[in-house]
DNA sequence: CGCTTTTACTTCAACCCTAAACTATTTAGA
DNA sequence: TCTAAATAGTTTAGGGTTGAAGTAAAAGCG
């Protein structure tokens, strides 16, 4: 292959390594819904609402949640429909403004939590059993440098 | 926090690892999504069944595809349905065996994904300009030990 | 105050994806 | 050969996700 046909592949080493990022996340991800559908019939964007919500005993507005799922609005109203008609969460109105609730978790929706958490952990810590301590240390500074530069771009986007 | 709260959170790093990965994957995925549709109003399924064509030139059969790229055979008949509309790509019958058929690229196909892969590998390296060479070669390898470890207990699974 | 803009959330159509059930064909074995 | 099992692919119901359009309330501002 000669320089110009080398021209657009430059950096192929970036582009084997998000492909196989992808597989891992991927890998990985099939995992936790298989075992949560299995587990405990429900899915991985119901629990990682949930999981937003065990971390804000008070309850996440809307857009809150929207903003730390990475999903769209209308994604969570459907998610969270689901979760109160299961009696899992709860919408409170927000004093002050008629426009706006929180959602929180209801006394049935933290225990079905903590139950999903404690085995969600030892799926999570199996997955990456191949790796040392030092191994995830090195992988978490990494990927904390993919990540700043990503969400840097995100804001001078908006 | 004593030894006993403790009990289920002795490898919080994993948790935390994975979750930063995560992020990273949807940031990236989120671009490459947001751009196809912009510039050339595909999605990323598409562009990833036309570069699993891209470099098997005689086609690949259903099943094949749906193996390389990780998702169920019906997705793969939607998603080839689709192209096959748009004049992307072609179902050709494998003699021999009535219930099969190879998936091609047509020369139209072939042309527009090329158009498409010189800018998803720009995107993908500015997504990944935060690391040196052997930041990514370091990646690499490590999620290497991740994606072997899945895929061996994955097998034995099957 | 009255108007415009912004904010909070929902709805909708379209696509992605899965597991399970289904059709059609091929293969294997008695 | 005949039939059971395996294989290739499709269909379907149900959920996830998006971007865009829509409703309602709050905030900004002349």
């Amino acid at each position: 292959m000669d320089m110009e046909a080398r021209a657009h592949s430059e950096h192929p080493e970036a582009l084997r390594l998000w492909l196989r990022m992808l597989t891992c996340t991927q890998l990985v991800e099939k995992e936790v819904r298989s075992r949560l559908r299995e587990g405990f019939d429900t899915t991985l964007p119901r629990f990682d609402l949930m999981a937003q919500l065990e971390r804000a005993p008070a309850g996440l507005k809307m857009n809150e949640l929207s903003r730390r799922m990475m999903v769209t609005g209308g994604n969570v109203t459907g998610i969270t429909d689901q979760l109160v008609a299961e009696g899992l969460v709860e919408r409170i109105e927000v004093e002050g403004d008629r426009r706006a609730y929180r959602v929180r978790l209801t006394p049935k929706g933290r225990k079905q939590f903590n139950d999903m958490a404690r085995q969600h952990e030892d799926w999570i810590v199996e997955a990456f059993s191949a790796l040392n301590e030092k191994d995830i240390a090195t992988l978490y500074k990494l990927l904390g440098k993919v990540k700043d530069h990503a969400m840097t771009r995100q804001e001078s986007a908006a």
